[in-house]
DNA sequence: TTGAAAGCGCTAACAT
DNA sequence: ATGTTAGCGCTTTCAA
């Protein structure tokens, strides 16, 4: 193995301005460093985790633990969780992966260890038992999602709230009068999982504002569920022409049952993106910011570790992207 | 912070005895242990990772590399990681998770740096680029997914090439002459990916032997794609009514499609039971074995780590679960 | 069956 | 601007 002591006698220099020349905590003169670099790419030095760690007391890891409930969409879990780890990189960081059945043991666990400097917790409740761990243990963390009282606790979420409001607002815009929220199965909502409230709710009362007739109804992903749920909504409302989706299951059975719809039907959906491409036609959307929230959780992590932290909820604005599934005559075929 | 010296002095031990008692590398008297034992409670003791991986020369980390191509089912990846995650704690060890736009250089750090002392690479190609590194940091290494030329490399996946005969065989059992396989997007097969080329070679082959007429079309998930691909087949082939399908986004669209077919239809997916039960009626189908894969994958791992290696592929071998798409009379709802 | 002590490779405080 | 060196907390060899 290539230790510090084998750069140092090939530059010349003591171990500690290779350490200083590779983290800069030092000034190191021009030809010195170039020295020490040379050195080291030619053995192809790597300095040991562990001795790192276990001298400066940072393992330059952070924890991501991701419960992985019933119900998510797992590509954007899996698109955060990966714009994460890209982004960890970009600080000298990596990505220590926690699963949800270790519990809060498991956040503990690598705390008390020293494995992690920081933890990022997905997927979180309204009332997440993870949260009063954190604060117990005063460590750098980040909360993927808004608990019901965030406190000082660090948290960054698509602003739902706010995308809601903007559906009701473009289906007023488009002239419907009768609208329809359909979103995410009943148990996630009993779950207490937030967004899909703040989006109900944002949904609801700008639909007042602009007054227009509205409605919710729960869906499971399944063909026979949006079936039946559709039917029902037309059953109750007949006029209902404006529908928003926040159910990636459902987004594309939607569609095609609306399709042999006669009537001049718009659809607006809070989805990825690939999700709305996916689509026949691809449908206007709330794209769900999955890259900056991997990114801003890795921001707002990195902030605590050097001592400048931004506390409290960052929620991210939402965006309209208008395709082809909404404008008074739709969907149909581009 | 709890250290092992204060584990010692609480039970009145060395701190020697403290390591051997919570390693088990030496016998430890009974009384002896058991006072060690109270003490590592009583203080919540949990050994510094980075001393240990100083001091003995392993991590306890097994780097995870997740590249995420385009065109793969991202649900399995995830699940196949997070069975990986589990899997590795019943060893005591964890995952770190490298993004593949780290490339070889990533592996190549972790190892060098001590980071992980196995690495695991998911969605292997036929010729990938990083298979080689592997060989040459001696590293111990599994891959999940089949390489054209395995040599010692430690592999698994399910075996798709019986997977694909297995349709064929229950196509053929049913009484269907005329049989299409709906494969996964061009891309996917062009970029060298085993596991569809080995389904394709497994369906055609056996239903050559069955002497059934046998046809494939690549198909992207959207559904405009199935569409085209679906009235192609029908074009060229009228009278084929054995369907199999390996394509999770397919599957849905298709099975929609052909409920509107009078003739008598079946269909066999090669898909995670979270696809086929997702379908209306859901399909019989070959199911992706993600947590066996998962667990295999560490199984492998360590068993490199503690000097037993298993080298070569294991292949899972494929189950047939027969629902209601397929029986001579279906797809229809049950 | 247990203890003492020498490192593991690195960082950072203290020197120069 | 650079060097010297004392640990960081643990494992493991050598002794008893």
């Amino acid at each position: 193995m290539v230790t510090i002591a084998d750069v140092a006698a090939r530059a010349g220099v003591s171990t500690s301005t290779v350490s200083y020349a590779l983290s800069g905590k030092r000034r190191i003169s021009g030809p010195t460093r170039e020295r020490v670099m040379r050195a080291v790419a030619d053995l192809g030095y790597h300095p040991h985790a562990g001795a790192r760690s276990l001298a400066s007391n940072r393992s330059n890891v952070i924890a991501v633990m991701v419960p992985l409930r019933p119900g998510m969409y797992v590509p954007v879990i899996m698109e955060i969780l990966m714009a994460m780890t890209t982004a960890a990189r970009t600080y000298g960081e990596d990505i220590l992966l926690l699963t949800g059945d270790e519990g809060t043991d498991g956040v503990r666990r690598v705390a008390a260890s020293g494995l992690a400097d920081a933890a990022v917790l997905m997927d979180v409740e309204l009332h997440d038992e993870r949260i009063p761990i954190l604060r117990e243990l005063a460590m750098p963390a980040v909360a993927v999602g808004l608990p019901a009282e965030p406190g000082e606790l660090a948290c960054i979420d698509l602003d739902f709230e706010a995308a809601g409001a903007l559906c009701a607002d473009h289906l007023a815009d488009l002239g419907h009068d009768d609208v329809a929220l359909i979103g995410v199965s009943h148990s996630v909502y009993r779950r207490y999982i937030g967004f899909a409230a703040r989006t109900l709710s944002g949904f609801l009362s700008r639909a007042r504002e602009r007054g227009l007739r509205a409605t919710h109804r729960p869906c499971d992903g399944t063909f026979d569920s949006v079936v039946a749920t559709l039917a029902r909504i037309l059953d109750e409302r007949p006029r209902t022409s404006g529908f928003a989706v926040q159910n990636e299951e459902a987004a594309g059975p939607l569609t095609n049952l609306l399709r042999h719809c006669e009537r001049d039907v718009s659809v607006v959906a809070i989805c990825p993106d690939q999700v709305a491409l996916g689509c026949s036609p691809p449908l206007s959307s709330v794209p769900i910011p999955a890259d900056e929230m991997g990114r801003g959780a890795i921001r707002l992590a990195m902030a605590q570790l050097s001592g400048h932290p931004t506390t409290g909820a960052t929620l991210i604005p939402p965006r309209l992207v208008v395709r082809n599934s909404s404008g008074g005559r739709a969907p149909r075929r581009s």
